[in-house]
DNA sequence: CAGATAAGTTTACGGTGTTAACATAGTATC
DNA sequence: GATACTATGTTAACACCGTAAACTTATCTG
């Protein structure tokens, strides 16, 4: 039998205590502990609807579903999430969190400039095999999801940093022709983003297809950065 | 006063013709009739399923919209149409045709291979800058609509035929260098969906700039097979 | 004329996101 | 300690959606 709340850690003797210090204390323990079990639930209902995601694809996704599954009315989660786009909003953070780690891992993975590229691609496009609902959510479907961030922004700095930030080390190396950074960047992450796109609405031919193919627009494109 | 339905033609004096003969005309005619105002319904009802589209976009299509605008209950479309998916792809392949058509006539406008191929991917991005709703159907939300054919078959000819060719005319003269004729049709084709996906997606931007992105892209590519 | 066929209707079912009204537990205040 | 307030649920309801089934009506056919 538990004397005390599971979630509450066990407070020290506060016999000598004044009372109205301890009434404050209690008051702001409570307030804590129910802050935090509000944050748990909304974790737990956006685990459930990252899942959801996950299995059903963007298009089966729906708010009833994943309130059915977290044990609430549909209504409930209107008090956590302003609406069904602000919840898979929310979702879509988290993996771009996630997404952003991949490629800064990918880019370390490498030193020369074309090789730390070479690798981003790589694992961008795997990215998207990985999580095709996702991406689609991303950058397909809900695009001012996952970055508020018009195109210009991305390419530059602040959603792909790592890639700006190897392109620019290209263009440093001489890699890069005539054009400017910035548009390398962008050509660069069309070109992907083409076959990620490809990856996520065509689920037809096996990833590794894809991977493959990945290599030859990399090196494609890279070759024609620099001969430009 | 009209004297004869508008929509047949004058008959001659059937008079002296035997009534069974003409029974016979009467039936094939009228059949004809109706068949002719089925389709001129369906194509009613294609009209408008297709500005609806372009209206409201992929997301809001309404099956139901349609129906109202064309006057009819929303189950009297089943007649014509197995679903709204269906509905949906009629609409593609009508807009397929002109795609086609597009990448026909840009490929014609030049002769160099290269030259081709940048007038193809032009032509190719500001069809989705034009129909972005369209281009979205077609490509990224239901890709077996438009064309149900494998990645493989649209790069090889049947899909994408006048591109196919190009890239193979672009081989001949030594223009791509390592890389197959297939993948190297491959990649062009990816590199300009990346852009088209972008254009479709994210609409803040001005059709001209990714029209001089599209430039940028295909430069690239193209120096790059043939420096591969 | 009787029957089949085609096209259109109304009705209904199950699904969606979302709003409004209500219940209730916990906190804050006098 | 009673009272008001707030947070967090609930149920009921609305307005959509795609679609299936049953029914009506007009037309063609044997």
């Amino acid at each position: 039998m538990l004397t005390s709340h599971p979630l509450l850690p066990a407070q020290p003797d506060q016999a000598q205590i004044p009372p109205a210090k301890r009434a404050d204390r209690v008051r702001a323990r409570s307030a804590a502990r129910r802050e935090s079990e509000r944050l748990q639930l909304r974790d737990h209902v956006l685990q459930i609807a990252q899942r959801q995601l996950v299995a059903h694809g963007y298009h089966r996704f729906s708010l009833r579903e994943v309130a059915e599954e977290a044990g609430y009315s549909p209504t409930a989660l209107y008090r956590h999430f302003a609406d069904r786009d602000a919840l898979l909003k929310e979702v879509c953070n988290r993996y771009f969190d996630q997404f952003s780690a991949v490629l800064a891992a990918a880019d370390r993975s490498a030193t020369a400039p074309r090789a730390r590229l070479m690798a981003q691609a790589q694992a961008y496009v795997q990215f998207a095999i990985d999580n095709p609902a996702v991406y689609r959510l991303m950058f397909l479907e809900r695009p001012e999801m996952g970055m508020g961030l018009s195109m210009e922004e991305v390419a530059s700095d602040a959603g792909f940093g790592v890639l700006a930030q190897a392109v620019g080390a290209l263009a440093a190396a001489g890699g890069i022709g005539s054009l400017e950074v910035p548009q390398a960047t962008m050509v660069l992450w069309a070109g992907v983003h083409g076959l990620a796109a490809m990856v996520v609405t065509m689920n037809l031919l096996p990833p590794q297809h894809f991977l493959a193919m990945t290599h030859a627009m990399s090196v494609t494109m890279l070759d024609g950065l620099q001969h430009g």
